[in-house]
DNA sequence: ATGCTAAAGTGTTATGCATACACTTATACA
DNA sequence: TGTATAAGTGTATGCATAACACTTTAGCAT
């Protein structure tokens, strides 16, 4: 911290969040298409100014309802970006996010400054705008990190759902199979999640519903 | 990313230092007693303000190396702090880097906006400007958590050293007692080090000298 | 009702890794 | 030469991980 008086220009500060979901076995991740220059008709993420009375948990918070209409997602934040040219209007830094739901019907808002919201598939990601490359690369490497260390997954599943589930959802993070009886005895072995007792019935064989402790 | 044009108030940007070392098996940080109000005369992290043309990393090193003259630490990100009030004055949101360096005699220069650079203790601190104790406590869980998967106990010591040396890094930073048998093959099985041949002559026998591969 | 399909569910073995634990060796120095 | 001090070394045991295939249960079509 220095001790003169500090004038210098500041920086723009942001958030942009990597919100995933694992729909049909596969990772997705929502963008938002840029209405506005630059990067006018390239895919973003979801993001946007801190603002004077919030923290930036909050912001990310506040810009993913903005922008996507989704709320209590689990954010995480895992890394920040300030390269001096990575915004070619001014300087701008950000703090970047990750964010899970489940993959169930989200309302998608198109929210004030976002055209169109649509999730894309981790395996063929479109144009984006400005280092967010970048930025969903390191996502993906953080939360397979975090994966195993913390509950995520359930974060990317109902409050009810079947082990074989929960094994997609490593699956598709991790983007390898995994085998079925080590899976479920290590997982079960974390004590993250109960048995409900109640089954879920398909076309076939029932499953038993877990649920978080 | 918003669209519309960018004219609210912008926070100020830092970057703070955790600069850790092991001397005589403790671990110690780096600390600046402040000059100037606020919190003239207590202690605080090394850092300061982010300028136009840097990075956040850039930022850390140079401010860590006007503060306190130490250069080629390691240094490395690990969180951000951005509560709204947490700089008296006005709005700053800091990025927290921590920093590594050898028990070294290390001329610990007295930079132009600092009084006083010295060694404390982890386990005795004194009363720290700002949320420098919240920023301490992150940066000593982030240390204890990556000293098992990256060679980090080795930025804390000399070109060449023993492997008690490495021992007493690991002991110091978590605060506990290791097996001498045991850390040593688990920490030689790791490939971060190798033999130079050379040994080093002390009081009693030659311990080997290693070096980083 | 019966048979077919599809996913759920379940155990054992082998291997590697972490843990606990004590004595011998080499040097400096008195 | 003997004493003090830190260096250096091996084994046995328990635990976690990895590899591997068949049986069970229900839905559905015939």
């Amino acid at each position: 911290m220095t001790q003169y008086c500090y004038d210098y220009p500041r920086p723009a500060v942001t958030t942009d969040i990597c919100l995933f979901t694992v729909v049909d076995d596969d990772l997705k991740i929502l963008l938002i298409r840029r209405g506005l220059e630059p990067f006018r008709g390239s895919w973003a993420l979801p993001g946007g100014f801190l603002q004077e009375t919030e923290t930036l948990d909050q912001c990310a918070a506040r810009e993913l309802a903005e922008e996507t209409g989704v709320q209590g997602a689990h954010l995480e934040a895992f890394a920040t970006f300030s390269a001096p040219d990575r915004d070619p209007r001014f300087r701008v830094i950000t703090a970047a996010y990750f964010a899970l739901v489940p993959a169930q019907a989200h309302a998608l808002a198109s929210g004030s400054d976002a055209d169109e919201a649509r999730w894309h598939s981790m395996a063929k990601l479109p144009k984006l705008a400005f280092d967010h490359r970048d930025i969903i690369r390191a996502a993906r490497e953080a939360l397979i990190a975090r994966l195993d260390r913390e509950p995520l997954a359930l974060a990317l599943l109902p409050a009810r759902f079947t082990l074989t589930q929960v094994q997609k959802v490593y699956e598709a993070v991790e983007g390898q199979p995994l085998d079925k009886r080590n899976f479920r005895r290590s997982f079960l072995a974390r004590g993250w999640i109960q048995e409900t007792g109640d089954m879920e019935r398909g076309r076939q064989r029932p499953a038993m519903l877990f649920e978080k402790i």
